[in-house]
DNA sequence: TTAGTAATCGCAAACGGTTGCAATAACTTT
DNA sequence: AAAGTTATTGCAACCGTTTGCGATTACTAA
């Protein structure tokens, strides 16, 4: 709810207006971020909870709010496997992302691992990196221990 | 020449069957490896030329052969701007890519880089990323010296 | 409160990329 | 060298996403 407000007056004061569909959207992303482990949302899934709340609405309209919502900074967009999620911007400051290739979950990273990192590009070759939608991609601690199990099956087997 | 033979070499050895239209897109990605600045081609790119040589050729099948070969080793994949391009895989070792993102401009970053950021992943979290294709979007020296020259000449104007 | 205006919408067409399928061609075996 | 097999191809249909456009609706100013 706080988040909301704060959300939508990002949207007043910069001249954008407070259409129904803008407002179904962001209710939306806000409470799956509360709701279910990640929290990110695929479009596919905002766009089906928006038509239950409002029959006319288009596809096409759900992909521009997101994209706008992710230019004002309103909504933080993760790439997971290889389609776009969204969840609503941390306020506590930004976070990012590991994902992981074969289970598809996102694991959050602080951004404190990154500084050195954007230091050396900065110092070494003038770069700015982009690290505010950073995500990594990977396999979890868990996969792996996963994927080795099968392997010692397949030994056994063979 | 010799890195095309070996890379046919590889195809052969993992049972895949030479097809003129993958010796014409090996060729293709070879020899702009070697011609132009970065070196990567776009996949339209790829299939223009691709269809000088050989008029049937359709565009799923540069897809598909690009895919195959990226599974096999032979290219390395790199995202500019947000369209993948291919390049020979460096036979001295891989090495990753800051890409600009006003520029769409890349240039290449040693892995000794991440060698860092990937332990500390493995060590805090268990976390194995996938670095080998790594690509981190920003903005390079030379861009960033132009919007501060834009910027200017707006303050000016004012 | 109403009229004017421009941002936003829904729709449909287009985009880059992928996939299913019948026809083709590369390799294997004889 | 010819026949059999199966991976690969070209085509067309499809997927998720973006874009152009006329109709609509949120806001502004009277």
């Amino acid at each position: 709810m706080i988040k909301h407000d704060k959300a939508i007056e990002t949207l007043r004061l910069k001249g954008h207006r407070l259409t129904t569909q803008r407002l179904i959207v962001l209710s939306i992303i806000a409470s799956g971020s509360e709701a279910s482990g990640g929290g990110h949302m695929g479009v596919d899934e905002v766009y089906q909870a928006a038509k239950k709340a409002y029959p006319y609405m288009d596809i096409a309209t759900v992909y521009r709010t997101l994209h706008l919502f992710k230019g004002l900074g309103v909504v933080t967009e993760v790439a997971i496997g290889d389609r776009l999620h969204f969840e609503l911007t941390d306020p506590d400051g930004h976070h990012h992302h590991m994902v992981c290739r074969v289970c598809n979950g996102a694991f959050n990273l602080s951004p404190h691992y990154l500084a050195e990192f954007r230091d050396t590009l900065n110092k070494e070759f003038g770069f700015e990196p982009d690290l505010e939608n950073f995500a990594v991609s990977g396999v979890c601690a868990k996969c792996q221990e996963a994927g080795k199990a099968a392997k010692n099956e397949e030994e056994i087997q063979n």
